[in-house]
DNA sequence: CCGAGGGTCCTTTTT
DNA sequence: GGACCCTCGG
C-alpha cells in the first residue's frame, strides 16, 4: 500500500480506522485532503467496500473535484458508483432518481438566490405585502434559515405578529415553487431529508448501500446537513468527518460547530484523531495563529507545529491612510516579484470586498496584473440568466420566474401593466402565467409563439446548437449588438459571454453522459462557475480572508487590520460574533507559508467618508517577540507627523486631505489634539479622535472609543490624554 | 413603455 | 464610492 507510506502516524491512525465513526481534528495545512482521499483508497484498495458503497461529501464543487482527481491518481481502478459531490448536488441527485417519491416534476429547475429573492418579492407584491417593514432579503434568510435548521412553516414557532406574517410569507413561497416547479438551494436538501425521513425502503435502500460515509469541512455543516447525514448513516454505518472547529467561519449563515461535539455523542466516537503537523507554514507564522486563537472559549483545542523552521517574524505596518496602505503592499508585492517569487504566490487578504477597490487602484497605477477573487461568476451574469431563462421556459413554460424574465427582454412593447394583468388572471385563475399568456392577444401572443417556435426548431438539436438557436432568435444577440455608447464595451462582453455559454455546453456534452438540457439546467445552477477565467496566468490574488479558505501563499498581506472592521463591528451583537471573527484571523494567517504581513491604516475611506480606527485588538493578541514593526511600534505612537516617517507617509499629502471637511484645521494650530490621534479616557478607555470642534476653550472632539462606542467630549472637562 | 436621474443602503458566501 | 431601487418626464 504504498500510498501509506509518507503519511505522519496520526494521518495514518486516521486512514487505516477500522469500519467505525470518526471525527478527525484536522488543522489548517495538515493534509486534510490527503487524508481524506486516502482512506477511501485505502478502503476500496484493501476489499473492504467498493466503490459502490462509499458516499463521499464535500461543501464546493472545487473541493469535490480536487478529491475526485486524487483519488483516481491513487487508484488506477474504475470509480464509478462512488458518490462524491457537494451536499447540493448529491441531494440533487436522489431526487431526480426519486422525483415522483419527492412531489417534483422530473424536470424540476433549481434557483440560485438571485432567483430565490425575485420569486420572494413577486410573491410578496401579490401578497400585498409591505416591503419596508419586511425587507424581502430578511423574508429570504428568514425562509432559507428555517429551512437549514429543517423546518417547514407550519413547524416554525411564532409568537408575535411579525413573525407570524412572515412563517405566513413562507408557507405561500413553499405552494408557489411547488406550483411553479422549482427548487431553491435548501429546500434541495430539506425534500431530500423528508423523501429519506418519511419514505422506508428508500432509506434502507441507501442506508444498506453506503457504509462508508465521509464528509469534509464538517464544522461548517448546519443543523439540516447533519441530519440528513445521520438518516443516511442510519444505526450501522461508519461516518468519518473531518473538520476544525478553528476554521469554522460561516456560523452567520447558519453552520453549527456543535455539530462536531453532537457527532461524537450520537456515533459514539471513541478517539478523536487530531492531525497538528502543519506542513505549510514556518515557526512564527503557526506561534502567531496559535496565540491568536488561544483567546478563543470553547475549543476543541489542538495546537499546530512544525518541523520547519521559525522562519521570519511577522511584517507589521502602519500606513497614515488606506492609500498609503495599499501602495506600501503594490511596492512590497513588486520587490518580492523582483526577488523571484511569481505573483500568483502572493495575496492580498481583506475582510470586506468594499476594501478591494483601493488597493486594485494602486495595482492598476503601478502596472502590477491582479485577479480578484469572488464577484460576479459566469451563470449568474445577466446575460448568461437571459439566454438560460430562455431554455428554462422552453423546457417548462410553467417556470413563471423565467417566463417574467425574458417576456420583455429584449424589450417588445410588453410593459410593466399588461404583465400586472397577467399575474392578476393568473392568480384568479389559479394557472401559472403561460397558460394565461396563451389565451391572450397582441405582443404577448408574438412572444407566446416565438417560444414555441424555439422549442420545436430546438427539439433535435444537439445542446449547443440549441443555445445557438436562441441567442439569435430570442433577439439577444442583435440587442446586445445595437447597444452604443458607453454601454457599447459592456455589450460586447455579453456577446463574448454568450459565445462562452456555447463553449461550456460544448465542454458539457463532451463531459458528462447525461447530456440532456435539464442536466445542463442544473449544471449552471449548482456550479455557477468561475469569476473569471484565465487562472494560469501570473497574478497578484485579491480576496477576502472567506474565499482564502482551504489555499496557501508564499506571501500573505493581511490588510486593514483596524478595530471596526477586522474584528467587523457588526460582529459584536452577533452570538460569540468577536470569536468568529478570531477564527477568520486564524484562517488568514495560516493562509501564508513563508512571510506574513500585517497592515493597517490610520484613516480608511469606506462607503464615501472618512473613518479613523483603532489598530485591531487581534494584532494585540498576538506575541511581540513574532512581530518585525516596520513603522514604529503603535503602542508608543506619537503625533505621527514628528516621528520621522519617510516623506511619501506624511498624513499631509494632498490625496489625504480629500473627504476631511474643513473641520480638521479647527483649532489644530495651537493644539496637541488632531484627527486620527489616539488617546486614553479614564472611564471610556482607548480611542481615536475622528472629528474636532470649537477651539480654544470650548473645544469639544468626537472620540471613536474601542468599546464605548463613539462619543463627544468637551476637552476642559474630560480628562483625555493623548497615546 | 422606457431610460435618466435621484435617494438609500452598505460583512462575510457556497450551493 | 457604487450598486440598486424607485420615480418621473418624454
Amino acid at each position: 500500500m504504498d500510498f501509506l507510506s509518507g503519511l505522519n502516524p496520526e494521518q495514518r491512525a486516521a486512514v487505516t480506522l477500522p469500519e467505525q465513526s470518526a471525527l478527525i481534528l484536522a488543522g489548517a495545512g495538515s493534509g486534510k485532503t490527503r487524508v481524506l482521499t486516502t482512506r477511501i483508497a485505502w478502503l476500496i484498495s484493501t476489499g473492504q467496500v467498493s466503490p459502490h458503497g462509499i458516499l463521499a461529501v464535500t461543501f464546493t464543487n472545487k473541493a469535490a473535484k480536487e478529491m475526485l482527481l486524487r483519488l483516481s491518481a491513487m487508484l488506477p481502478i474504475n470509480i464509478r458508483g462512488l458518490w462524491m459531490g457537494t451536499f447540493h448536488g448529491l441531494c440533487n441527485r436522489m431526487l431526480r432518481a426519486h422525483h415522483r417519491e419527492a412531489m417534483l416534476p422530473q424536470t424540476f429547475q433549481i434557483l440560485d438566490s438571485a432567483d430565490q429573492l425575485a420569486s420572494i418579492k413577486r410573491l410578496m407584491k401579490v401578497l400585498n405585502v409591505d416591503d419596508e417593514k419586511y425587507p424581502p432579503r430578511e423574508v429570504q434568510n428568514f425562509i432559507s434559515g428555517n429551512k437549514e435548521q429543517g423546518l417547514r412553516a407550519h413547524e416554525v414557532e411564532a409568537f408575535d405578529p411579525y413573525t407570524r406574517r412572515k412563517v405566513e410569507i413562507f408557507a405561500a413561497y413553499d405552494e408557489q415553487c411547488q406550483r411553479e416547479g422549482v427548487v431553491d438551494f435548501s429546500e434541495l436538501l430539506l425534500r431530500c431529508y423528508e423523501l429519506l425521513a418519511r419514505n422506508q425502503p428508500l432509506r434502507e435502500h441507501y442506508q444498506a448501500r453506503f457504509r462508508h460515509i465521509l464528509v469534509d469541512e464538517f464544522q461548517d455543516t448546519n443543523r439540516l446537513q447533519y441530519q440528513w447525514l445521520k438518516l443516511l448513516a442510519g444505526q450501522h454505518n461508519a461516518l468519518f468527518a473531518v473538520g476544525d472547529d478553528d476554521q469554522s467561519i460561516y456560523a452567520f449563515r447558519g453552520a453549527n460547530v456543535g455539530n462536531m461535539q453532537e457527532l461524537t455523542r450520537d456515533f459514539h466516537v471513541q478517539s478523536v484523531i487530531k492531525l497538528e503537523q502543519n506542513y505549510r507554514s514556518h515557526g512564527n507564522i503557526l506561534d502567531a495563529a496559535n496565540a491568536l486563537i488561544k483567546n478563543n472559549r470553547s475549543r476543541l483545542g489542538k495546537n499546530l507545529w512544525t518541523s520547519e523552521n521559525k522562519g521570519e517574524p511577522l511584517r507589521v505596518y502602519e500606513a497614515p491612510t488606506d492609500e498609503e496602505e495599499a501602495k506600501f503592499i503594490v511596492d512590497e508585492a513588486r520587490q518580492l516579484n523582483r526577488e523571484g517569487i511569481h505573483l500568483a504566490e502572493m495575496a492580498v487578504l481583506y475582510r470586506s470586498n468594499a476594501q478591494s477597490r483601493v488597493i486594485e487602484h494602486a495595482l492598476v497605477s503601478a502596472g502590477v496584473a491582479y485577479r480578484v477573487y469572488g464577484g460576479l461568476r459566469f451563470f449568474e451574469r445577466q446575460e448568461i440568466k437571459h439566454a438560460l431563462a430562455y431554455l428554462r421556459l422552453i423546457q417548462n413554460p410553467g417556470d413563471d420566474n423565467a417566463l417574467l424574465r425574458i417576456i420583455n427582454f429584449p424589450t417588445r412593447g410588453i410593459g410593466t401593466r399588461t404583465i400586472e394583468q397577467l399575474q392578476e388572471a393568473a392568480r384568479a385563475q389559479n394557472v401559472n402565467l403561460w397558460q394565461v399568456a396563451k389565451q391572450t392577444g397582441g405582443k404577448v401572443a408574438t412572444f407566446v409563439t416565438l417560444i414555441e417556435m424555439m422549442a420545436s426548431a430546438t427539439r433535435e438539436l444537439p445542446l449547443p446548437e440549441v443555445i445557438d438557436h436562441i441567442i439569435l432568435h430570442s433577439g439577444l444577440l442583435v440587442h446586445y449588438q445595437n447597444e452604443t455608447g458607453v454601454k457599447q464595451r459592456e455589450a460586447q462582453e455579453r456577446l463574448e459571454n454568450l459565445n462562452e455559454l456555447i463553449n461550456a455546453a460544448t465542454l458539457f456534452v463532451h463531459e458528462n453522459e447525461d447530456d440532456s438540457l435539464t442536466s445542463f439546467l442544473t449544471h449552471a445552477a449548482l456550479e455557477s462557475g468561475e469569476s473569471q477565467a484565465e487562472a494560469n496566468a501570473d497574478a497578484l490574488h485579491l480576496m477576502t480572508v472567506h474565499s482564502s479558505k482551504g489555499l496557501e501563499f508564499h506571501t500573505v498581506f493581511m490588510s486593514g487590520l483596524e478595530e471596526g472592521l477586522f474584528p467587523h463591528h457588526n460582529s459584536r451583537m452577533a452570538d460569540a460574533g468577536v470569536d468568529e471573527e478570531r477564527r477568520l484571523m486564524y484562517v488568514a494567517i495560516t493562509r501564508a507559508r513563508r512571510r506574513l504581513y500585517l497592515t493597517f491604516a490610520q484613516s480608511r475611506m469606506l462607503h464615501g467618508q472618512v473613518n479613523y480606527n483603532l489598530m485591531s485588538s487581534f494584532l494585540r493578541e498576538l506575541p511581540e517577540e513574532l512581530l518585525h514593526w516596520i513603522t514604529p511600534r503603535i503602542t508608543t505612537r506619537n503625533n505621527f507627523s514628528s516621528s520621522g516617517y519617510s516623506s511619501s507617509l506624511t498624513p499631509t499629502s494632498p490625496m489625504n486631505m480629500k473627504g476631511l471637511g474643513g473641520k480638521k484645521s479647527i483649532g489644530a494650530q495651537n493644539s496637541p489634539w488632531h484627527i486620527s490621534q489616539a488617546v486614553h479616557h479614564a472611564k471610556f478607555g482607548e480611542g481615536v479622535i475622528v472629528n474636532i470642534e470649537g477651539g480654544d476653550s470650548d473645544m469639544r472632539v468626537q472620540v471613536n472609543f474601542r468599546t464605548a462606542g463613539t462619543k463627544w467630549l468637551a476637552l476642559e472637562y474630560a480628562k483625555l490624554t493623548p497615546l
